[in-house]
DNA sequence: TATGGTAAGGTTATCGGTAACATTCTTATG
DNA sequence: CATAAGAATGTTACCGATAACCTTACCATA
C-alpha cells in the first residue's frame, strides 16, 4: 500500500506537506500542491482511514442498528438515515440484530472496538438495556429509534403508537366489528405496549370489553415461530370478526394463516395492522395499515445524533420526535351492518 | 478511553503482556492473566480495532455493497452473505449504492480508505469496470454477484437469468400466448442482457417473431420514472397479452401501471416477473415468477472470498457459480384458447 | 557445579497518519 | 541594506496496538 511517505519521497517533501495537501491545512505552495497531487494520482495513493482516525480520536462514520433487515419499515428507514448522513459528509455502517439480543450485543461490541463517532439504534426491546448503557458508559453518542428502554434517557425518534393503534381499532369499531383480536409485539417492546394501550382505549371508547383471550403476543422479528399464533387461533372459543396485527410481519403471519385455513379476507374476517408493507405490496394495495413515516425516523434520528457529535453536548435536554401515524383505509376491513353481528 | 498502557499501569505489567492476555497468544501464568483479566473488567476495556488493524494490516470486516437495499433480493441476499461472514468471525459493512454509479464510487472510496479484507460487490452494471478495477489495482479480493462485468475477470455468483427467462416466456407460450413483451433493465447489466436473451430463444422456439416494439428497456433501481414505462405502453400499436418483467421492481411498476389504467392481471393482461417478492407480498401469493436463491448468492459468495482472502492466491482460476431459477407458477397468467387469439 | 532449556515477561520499533512546534525562505518596510 | 513579519516547509512525538527480539528466573540433567 502506498503511504504519504512514499509520495513525500517521490515529490522530494516531507510527508507533514502531503498531509497538508490532503487536508487542505497550512498554507502550501501552488507548485508544492500541484506536484504532490500528481504524485498522489501517479502513485494511486487512498489515505489509511483506520491510521487516520487512530491520531484524530474521531472517525467520521456512523453506526445504524437495525432489527429487521427484511421489514420494509426498516429499510425506508435505513435510506432516509443514508441520506442524511451522506448530505453531512458522515460514511453510514448498517448492523441488522434481527431482534435477537445476543447479535445485538455483538453488533454493541463492534461499535465499541471501532469507535464510530456516533450510533442510531432500534433496540431489540427493554432487554437491550445493558447493551445502551455500555454505549453510554463508554460516551458513544446514540439516538434510539422505534422503541424507549426503560431506564435510558437520550434523544429519540418515535411513531405514536397509541394513536395509531386507536385510530385503527376506532375504525374497525366504526364498521360495526366488535369482537377485535390483538396480535401484538412482545410486551418488552415499547411500541408494543403502547399500541396496547391504543388498542384498550379503543375498546373503552367503544363500549367493548376488553377480553383476555383476544390478545395473542408473538414476536415482531422476521424468526419467530407461526405456530404461536395458529394454537391460540385454533383454540379461541369465539372467532373475532377482525384481527389487528401489531406490525406488518404480524400482519403477513396472520394473513398466511387465514389463507391457509380457507377463510378469506375480508369476507371471513377483516384484519389491520401497523407499519405499511413496501413497495411489493403495491401489486394489490389492499391491507388497511397505520402507515409510520418510516424515512424520516432515519433522517430526524441522524440529524439528532449529528449535533449531539458535533456539540459533544451529553447534558443538554433530550429530544423526543413523534411522528404521528397515517391510516390508509383500504379494503381490508369488512363492514358489519349491526344485525349480523 | 481506556488503553492497553492503562491496564498495564494498574495491572503492573507491561503492556506486552497485556496484549498476550487479550489474544491469547504467548506464555502467561494464571496469576498474570487473571490479574489482567481483572483490571480490564473493571476499567471497561474496549480494544481500538482501528489501531489493532493499523499493525496487522487485515480488519477481519467484509464489505457488501448491494444496488438496492428495499429489494427483497438484496435483503434476502444480505442475510446469507451475514450469516456465513459471522460464521467465519468476519465482521460484515454494508453499503447501498441505489443502481446509482456515483453512490457506488463513493463506496468503492470508502472500501479502499478503510482498508476491509475483501469486498462482496452487486455492480450496477457494465460501467462499474472502473469501480472493479480500482479494487483490483488495489489488490483487494472481491466476488461479484448477480451481474458479470465485461472486462473483469473473479469469481462470481450469478442466476440462470437466459434460463430463467426462457422458462418464463415457455410457459406463457405453453399458455397460448403470442404476443408476449419484455420490461426489462438495462441492456449495460449482464442480467438483463441474459434474460432478453432467454426471451428471444423462447419466442424462436415457439416459431414466434421478436418484435422489437415489444422490447422496453427502463431501470432495475427503486428510483427510476415509471413515465418511461407508461408512454412505451400508450404507444404500441398492438397490446401484449402478456408483460414479462426484468426483475421484481418492474414487475411492480408495471402492474400498478395496469391498475391505474384498469386493466386487470390476468385477465386483460398476463404479467410474469424475475425474482420472488419477498415475504410481504405473502399477501396473496399471485405473480408467477423466475425466483432466485437470493440467500445461497450471499452465502456462497461469502465464502468464495474467505477462501481467496486467507490463501491470497490470485491467481489461480476464478470460481464462476450458477445458481438455477425456480419457475414458480401461480395466477399471473391467463390460459389463452388458441381460437381466442 | 556448570549448562542449557523453557516459561514468563519486558523492550523497542513500527503500522500510517496528524498536531505542535521549529526552521527556513520571502518579501515589504523603514 | 538590515530586519521583522509572515509564508512555506520540516521535525518530532504520539495515537493504540503488535511483532520480533531480548532478559530473567528457575529447574533438570550430565
Amino acid at each position: 500500500m502506498v503511504t504519504i511517505y512514499d509520495i513525500a519521497a517521490k515529490a522530494n517533501v516531507s510527508a507533514m506537506t502531503v498531509s497538508r495537501v490532503i487536508n487542505n491545512t497550512g498554507k502550501i505552495s501552488d507548485r508544492t500542491r500541484a506536484k504532490v497531487r500528481k504524485v498522489m494520482e501517479e502513485l494511486n495513493y487512498v489515505p489509511n482511514h483506520n491510521a487516520r482516525s487512530l491520531v484524530l480520536q474521531q472517525t467520521r462514520s456512523i453506526f445504524l442498528l437495525i432489527t429487521d433487515i427484511a421489514n420494509p419499515f426498516y429499510t425506508t428507514l435505513a435510506r432516509g438515515a443514508e441520506d442524511a448522513a451522506r448530505k453531512n459528509g458522515y460514511r453510514l455502517l448498517f448492523g441488522n440484530s434481527d431482534e435477537n439480543l445476543a447479535k445485538e450485543a455483538d453488533y454493541v461490541q463492534t461499535i465499541l472496538t471501532t469507535r464510530v463517532d456516533g450510533v442510531l439504534v432500534a433496540p431489540a426491546g427493554d432487554p437491550s438495556l445493558p447493551h445502551l448503557e455500555a454505549l453510554k458508559k463508554h460516551n458513544v453518542p446514540f439516538v434510539l429509534l422505534d422503541r424507549e428502554v426503560p431506564g435510558i434517557e437520550c434523544d429519540i425518534v418515535l411513531g405514536d403508537s397509541k394513536d395509531g393503534a386507536r385510530r385503527l381499532v376506532e375504525h374497525l369499531i366504526g364498521e360495526g366489528h366488535q369482537r377485535i383480536a390483538l396480535v401484538n409485539g412482545s410486551s418488552s417492546i415499547s411500541s408494543a405496549r403502547l399500541r396496547l394501550q391504543g388498542y384498550q382505549e379503543a375498546l373503552k371508547l367503544g363500549g367493548i370489553e376488553y377480553r383476555d383471550d383476544y390478545l395473542f403476543e408473538a414476536g415482531f422479528g422476521p424468526s419467530h415461530d407461526p405456530r404461536g399464533i395458529e394454537c391460540w387461533f385454533e383454540g379461541l372459543a369465539e372467532q373475532p370478526t377482525a384481527i389487528m396485527a401489531g406490525n406488518n410481519v404480524l400482519a403477513m403471519a396472520i394473513i398466511r394463516l387465514l389463507r391457509e385455513r380457507g377463510l378469506k379476507v375480508p369476507d371471513d374476517l377483516s384484519v389491520v395492522c401497523f407499519d405499511d408493507l413496501g413497495p411489493f405490496a403495491e401489486i394489490d394495495p389492499f391491507l388497511t395499515v397505520a402507515a409510520q413515516q418510516a424515512y424520516q425516523f432515519g433522517y430526524l434520528g441522524i440529524q439528532l445524533l449529528i449535533d449531539r457529535i458535533i456539540t459533544r453536548e451529553m447534558a443538554s435536554p433530550w429530544n423526543k420526535i413523534v411522528l404521528p401515524a397515517d391510516l390508509l383505509i383500504r379494503r381490508s376491513v369488512k363492514r358489519l351492518t349491526p344485525a349480523a353481528d
